[in-house]
DNA sequence: ATCGAGCTTCCGGTGACCGGAAGGAGCCAC
DNA sequence: GTGGCTCCTTCCGGTCACCGGAAGCTCGAT
């Protein structure tokens, strides 16, 4: 299937110049010419041409150390993935009041494969420290963002991730794929998961989710705040009232504006745990 | 120089697949096949085998109308680039403070050669329509990040941009160098830029230097209000209190809090306009 | 039906790419 | 000073991965 498969060939400079970029990620956002060649597998003599080129055009830049970073213009591209830049601009306005709200941390995240990856993150400096960053992935069983990516999932997905094996980031971090299926079931049916002490002893999340114009779960949003003393009752609401808003921003026609007083019963999910 | 420079040869596997990204941009967030193919200017059968690759990495996601689209995994790496992502972290808190007191338009620019790149932006939604966007450019001499940009750069690079030719968005936006030669001196002796009608007549911005820890100028923050009734000395001292902020929280030692009251000067700018 | 636009697959010739090797620059330890 | 390290840069000939024309496919529109 893949172009370079057959056979002993190596890989295609396609898959070179991506392993290239592949180097780079957290904790490594500078590296030395060699360093790239070593990470990536690539001969010395490779890596430099591969990489001048890439620096040729942006996609890298050197710095005054002679140290490689990703470039600005790596940057402005990717910017425009739609699930990044599309989602961000409607939900930022939320997340904003969200923020004002608790000062303290709010998180956006999308899900790709079996994880998330966080999508926009407003932190105040003093709030609780987490341990997710803008662009960093995290698996789905062990955070609020997480669950309700999955439990809103569709079912081929669900199943592997309760197949496969769920990470511990903490003692208390859901790990029984009979608990999980348990959790996913509840965070249906109430619409918010609140996870505590799954990432990090310390901290509290409360997620709830975004749906698109096609109703389809496309985002979960989240508050942070400290475990000690968490009164999670009060921010549910703002959770759900964010999420809600959202997905209105993005043309949920469940969540679309009507008289106030009126309740209108959540959409069913679209499919339940069991395939 | 370059690998492929040399007589009639093509351009080099690296310089295609960045063409292929290149396709991608404002406007063009999706593409079907033949149009990447046509924008980069290859034949289709090349940029089908290098755009499965791309697809296959996660640089390109294939939507289900058959469309490519920017790759959330191109998006992650993107956001490794330490101008924007270390920026952006730092800046985060005191952009928020700023969005919260004026709830109009904040924006976090930096420069790439003769150009402004968006690297955030916060914006109401019934705040004043903006052109600009994250990941967007603009010229420098248009607008306020853009002046305060090219007033504290390299010398080398201020007589280029004076020098070449000074794009126009509306009738007050700057053209003449001479002019621009003087807002640039302004702007050094001030501290802060404000631009009237220069960007689009409804919309003025005011805009402050954000410097690093070697006392560089690294960015430039902005508020943009409508134009009609705008009192900018009320958006000044915001702006340059936020822009001080976020070099104090970059390392910058002329940001340095000491004792409140005593006032110390501002550094001399690196360079004067003449050379 | 007929057309056209867009997509996918196939395959043989060839020239772009590969990477070993040599050499230079900077740094630290002895 | 001098040896030994790491890192970077440049060169060049053989070979194999890449290129792209062509044929066929799937749509939807006329």
């Amino acid at each position: 299937m893949s172009p370079t498969q057959g056979g002993q060939s190596g890989p295609s400079v396609t898959e070179r110049v991506l392993g290239i970029l592949s180097a780079f990620g957290p904790g490594a956002e500078s590296l030395t010419l060699s360093g790239i060649a070593r990470t990536a597998g690539l001969p010395l003599s490779t890596a430099h041409r591969l990489v001048g080129e890439l620096a040729a055009w942006g996609a890298l830049e050197r710095g005054e150390d002679g140290r490689y970073r990703i470039g600005l213009r790596l940057w402005e591209v990717g910017a425009l993935a739609p699930r990044s830049l599309g989602l961000r601009e409607r939900a930022m306005p939320y997340l904003e009041d969200l923020y004002e709200a608790t000062r303290q941390n709010v998180q956006l995240a999308v899900r790709d494969g079996h994880e998330v990856v966080y999508v926009e993150r407003l932190a105040h400096p003093e709030a609780v420290r987490v341990f997710s960053r803008v662009g960093g992935r995290m698996p789905l069983n062990a955070t609020g963002v997480g669950q309700v990516l999955l439990a809103f999932a569709p079912p081929a997905v669900q199943e592997e991730v309760l197949a496969g094996p769920l990470p511990a980031l903490t003692p208390r971090t859901i790990t029984d794929s009979g608990d999980l299926r348990r959790t996913l079931a509840a965070v249906r049916r109430e619409g918010v998961a609140v996870c505590d002490g799954m990432v990090d002893l310390l901290s509290l999340s409360v997620a709830a989710p975004v749906r698109g114009e096609d109703e389809r779960v496309v985002a979960s949003l989240s508050v942070v705040v400290p475990s000690a003393g968490a009164e999670p009752r009060m921010i549910v609401p703002a959770v759900r009232a964010a999420a809600r808003g959202i997905s209105r921003a993005l043309g949920a026609p469940s969540a679309r504006r009507r008289p106030a007083g009126v309740v209108t019963p959540l959409p069913t999910a679209p499919a339940d745990a069991s395939p």
